[in-house]
DNA sequence: CTAAGTGTTGAAAC
DNA sequence: AGTTTCAACACTTA
């Protein structure tokens, strides 16, 4: 997935794609991508007009006449893309939204992993995943305060730490190597032990990081692509994610690839202090 | 053939 | 009871 630059780019790509169409007809070629009531979802879509899409962390909100919101997670592969709607139905498509202009917005997911739902504007908060998700990095909640309070609560690794949506809400596998690697703290670092003026900086590098990456349209690592088929431009500043057995750009040394709690993670073992 | 892959979740294990 | 770990989800590519 797409992780929280890449959602956002997603989002900024659909708005003049889908933003004032009116849905014709909704098909579930894989039904099991909607959670909840199914016959409902394909219902009651029918008429309804598109009038924003917002985000909140990963979760895309698609906007609806009617008080109505598609809360949308991409997870690892999901995509949307824009066709004519007799155009030849994609293998891995399976949610077609079919628009009175003769055009169809298509969801896309080689892994099948991606979730969607029907819900009334405003109880995003009851809606799982949603409910529990912690502060975005950039907003005025994050706040070095916040930050350091909620790590001295953890005592598992930063690493998996910072990959926990109800603390810091956005950061995925990519993000997380870059920002520790940038701040020297070594993943398997205990949260609870990392000093303050460490967890100040590494705040100050997740929010750089997450900028920049949204400004260069995410990151193109596996098969992501926003709404109009196009790649990012991240990947080209990454400095260790992707990089295992190269040398560390500072020193170097040669960069380990571990795995942490089943997550690949690449790290240099130079550079990063680990506070245990 | 095997392993690994941008994420989340619910259940199991502490 | 709260916290942490881990398998499962489904499929492709190296």
């Amino acid at each position: 997935m797409p992780e929280m630059p890449e959602v956002e780019t997603v989002r900024r790509s659909l708005i003049p794609l889908v933003k004032g169409k009116i849905i014709k007809k909704v098909t579930l070629w894989y039904p099991n991508i909607v959670t909840g009531d199914r016959d409902k979802f394909v219902s009651e879509l029918k008429g309804k007009k598109i009038i924003d899409v917002d985000r909140y962390a990963k979760f895309l909100l698609i906007r609806l006449s009617d008080n109505l919101t598609i809360v949308s997670h991409l997870r690892m592969e999901g995509k949307y893309h824009l066709v004519l709607s007799d155009a030849p139905k994609d293998k891995h498509d399976h949610v077609e939204f079919e628009f009175t202009d003769g055009t169809a917005l298509r969801y896309n997911d080689v892994r099948k992993f991606g979730r969607m739902q029907l819900i009334d504007t405003g109880t995003e908060r009851q809606t799982t995943g949603i409910g529990k998700l912690g502060v975005e990095p950039n907003s005025a909640e994050f706040t070095d305060q916040y930050f350091i309070s909620e790590l001295k609560k953890k005592k598992k690794n930063i690493k998996n730490t910072l990959l926990d949506q109800t603390i810091i809400a956005g950061l995925g596998n990519i993000y997380v190597d870059e920002v520790l690697w940038k701040s020297k703290i070594h993943p398997l670092s205990i949260a609870n032990k990392i000093p303050d003026d460490k967890i100040s900086e590494l705040r100050k590098v997740i929010n750089k990081e997450i900028k920049l990456a949204i400004e260069k349209h995410g990151t193109t690592v596996h098969t992501y692509l926003d709404a109009n088929g196009e790649a990012g431009g991240f990947q080209n500043y990454l400095e260790v994610y992707g990089h295992g057995g190269e040398e560390c750009p500072v020193c170097g040394n040669t960069l380990e690839k571990i795995k942490v709690n089943g997550r690949g993670t690449v790290f240099c073992p130079t550079c990063q202090v680990i506070y245990k």
